[in-house]
Formats: C-alpha cells, structure tokens, sequence
DNA sequence: CCCTCCCTTGATTGATCATTCAACCAAGTG
DNA sequence: CACTTGGTTGAATGATCAATCAAGGGAGGG
C-alpha cells in the first residue's frame, strides 16, 4: 500500500532517538543526527521546524512503539500476568547487560535532563510514562484475584515503574546490576506480600 | 582561626550547585556560573583547570553535605530509626512541593543526564549514592530488632534511594506529588510487610 | 621602597552550535 | 515540452560556548 522508501524523515527519527539515548538530547548536535541519518540539514529542517520538534517526533516513536517495540517481544512467551511484569523488568536489565549498564531506559534519562521543558515534551514525556504504567496496571488487574482485597493495581503499577527507574538510575551510576538486581528483587518481595496467602492444601 | 572570607572559590562553586540543580550541567554555561558568581572567568580558571573539575568540587561538596546539610535537618526531630527515613523522603517532598516538582535530586538528575562520565565524575555520583545508602542502611541497621529475620538492611537502604530516585523522577515528569506519595506509600507496605507481627496482646 | 606571590580582570580566540537559504533536482500533470 | 510541487543540497550566518592570556592589583616580607 503506501510502502514507502527509506524516507528522509523516518531516519532522522530513528537517527535521533539513537543518539539521545546514547548522550542524551541536549549533548547530541544537529549535525551529529545528520551525520547517522545520512542526510542534509536542508532536509531536516524541512521535516521539522526545530531540534526540539525532532524530539517530539522521537518521544511520539517511543509511545508508538511501546506495545510492539517492548512488550511483544518481553512478553512473548509468557502467560502469567505478574510474570509478565518482571519480563518487562529483564528486558530492561538485558538492556543494560548489552551495553555494558550505559543504556537505561530512555524515557527516564530525558525526563531527568530536561529541567524545564517546553509544555509539549513534558507532555509526551508523561504520556510515555503513563501509557507504560497502564500496560503494567493491566497486568495486575488481570492478578487481581490473587492479591489480598485492599490491593490498588493501578498504584502497584507506578510503584513497579518507580522502581524499574530507580534501579535504572542505580545500575548506570554504578555500572554495576547488583542494586538493579535487589530492587527487583525487593518488589517482588513486596508483591509477594500482598499475595493471598494460598491455603497449603494442594501441592504444598 | 582559617576564618576566610567570601572565597571567590567557594562563590564558584555553591553557584555551580545551584544552576546545575537548576538546568542540568551541560545547559549551565560557565558565564552563567559567572555572573551568578559575581567573578569573571580567569578567577574560575584559576581556581578550576575546566567545567568539569567545578562539577567535581560541586560532588564532593555534595558528598561532604549529607550529614550536616540534609540529614541533621530532616532528623532534628525524629527518634525512631524507621521514622528517620521517612522524614528523610519527606524532605525530598518538601523540596519538590516549594519549588513545583521542579526541584529533585541533583545526583539523580547528573546521574542520568551524564551518559558517558569521565570516571572521576561517575565515581563520585556513585559515592554520594552510597553515602545516602549507608546512612539509611544504619537506621535500618538499629531497627533490625523489629523486622523478620530475613531482613537486610543494606539491600532495604538501596531499595529505599531506588523508589525514591523513582519517585522524584516521576513527581518531575507529572508535575504532581501524587506519584511520590503512591511510592512512598507502597514503600511504607512493604517494610510493613517485613516487620514482625507484634503478638495482637497490648493494646489490640 | 621594592619585590614576590597569589589572585583578578576582561577582551579575545577558535570551535561548535542551531538555523537559514538560494539553488537545484526529479516526479507528476497538463 | 512547460510548469508545479515536494524534497534535497551544502555553504553561509550569527550566536554562544569553554578556555586563554597578557596585564594589573595588592598584601606581606625584606
């Protein structure tokens, strides 16, 4: 249908969010972003009116591609729906595993550096974060049944992303995954809490 | 006795603190340094080889404040160990509410917007983080007596610097303390989930 | 009074940055 | 073929940046 070509504008994209996940927004130049995209800056400015527009493009990628990008492939193989959550969080840690504990989660490592950003990108940045959070949400709500009655999927979903960003933050500054690893080993703790606990009648 | 004066040095660096908590290192010119300063640039160079040796005396003075800048303060009042750590949260509430959840953690803040630190700078990063971590580790640490047996106060002290570099983030992003207090709250669970049921005699 | 040492002054440098623009190209359309 | 339209080229622009440096100031010691 409307198969395109490698379009100018969907490299620079793609370009651009390399490179701000890589040195973030601020520390990647125009010309750096031109240089990976392959193209002109005649033609990035002509798709984007500014730098910063480019990043609203990027930050649009990112919420796009949050289902098909990271949860399909996290949650390929696996069925049970708190399982899933922390087949999210090991996707994180690969990340970081790969890159030798440098790539975090992008999302956060823009939304810590830009200290006063425009409306728009605060925006986005937000609408990542929530639209993340309500597939998380998802997931404990489907577990509801096994969660004690006082339990709040909604509010344990923001608490797991509290924790994936934290531990982010940690795995990076140390370049380590030690403390990535206890965190998530801390929350599970923690929803192992609020687990009913299963009458051990039947294989236990 | 080495009672000085204004040190031109220490103006650099406490105006350095402030604006890189304010924009973030790489968006602090050293002319806004300056001029927040009162200096003019070769008494910056004089005192600092480059911008990024101000950024180290801006951690180390970090480091050597936690005691008597953040924690004497936020625990003047407070007796109870556990308590200590939540007055500790608190303040980081208390500097997001006055400043419009502009205002986080600025080691958080470096931690994630300096991707490729040169490694003095990441190790300091690391050292204040495990400054804060050990001080929590200790509270922790004097109220072992009321937590299961399981219970490790260091891996609840890292826990504990990971949800609230989380919630910060978050409280930053949303522009609302809402999710800083869901964290928080979720934090208080689970420590109440580690701690021994007192036997329902006393008063219950 | 002079000399030394430490610090300050502030104009200057060269690099790099985001952005602009006139010219150009190629694919349609009539 | 003429003409428009959407996209590309890449040199040029002006702003801003970190860093430099020759010149000076002034306190203290001799």
């Amino acid at each position: 249908m409307s198969e395109g070509p490698p379009a100018t504008r969907d490299r620079l994209v793609y370009a651009a969010m390399t490179l701000f996940s890589e040195k973030g927004y601020g520390s990647t130049s125009v010309s750096d972003i031109l240089r990976q995209a392959g193209a002109n800056s005649g033609s990035l400015y002509h798709a984007f009116p500014t730098k910063q527009d480019l990043l609203l493009a990027v930050l649009e990628a990112y919420k796009g591609g949050i289902e098909p990008m990271l949860l399909e492939p996290a949650w390929g193989a696996v069925a049970d729906p708190v399982e899933k959550v922390f087949a999210l969080l090991d996707c994180y840690r690969n990340h970081l595993a790969v890159s030798e504990c440098t790539y975090g989660c992008p999302i956060g490592s823009l939304a810590l550096e830009l200290h006063e950003p425009d409306p728009p990108v605060r925006q986005l940045l937000a609408d990542n974060f929530e639209g993340w959070r309500r597939h998380v949400e998802a997931c404990f709500e489907q577990a509801r049944p096994r969660f004690r009655p006082g339990f709040d999927p909604a509010r344990a979903a923001s608490f797991t992303l509290t924790v994936m960003e934290g531990a982010v933050m940690q795995a990076r500054t140390y370049r380590s995954l030690d403390a990535f690893d206890q965190a998530v080993a801390s929350l599970r703790e923690y929803l192992d809490a609020m687990t009913i606990d299963h009458p051990p009648t039947e294989k236990d």
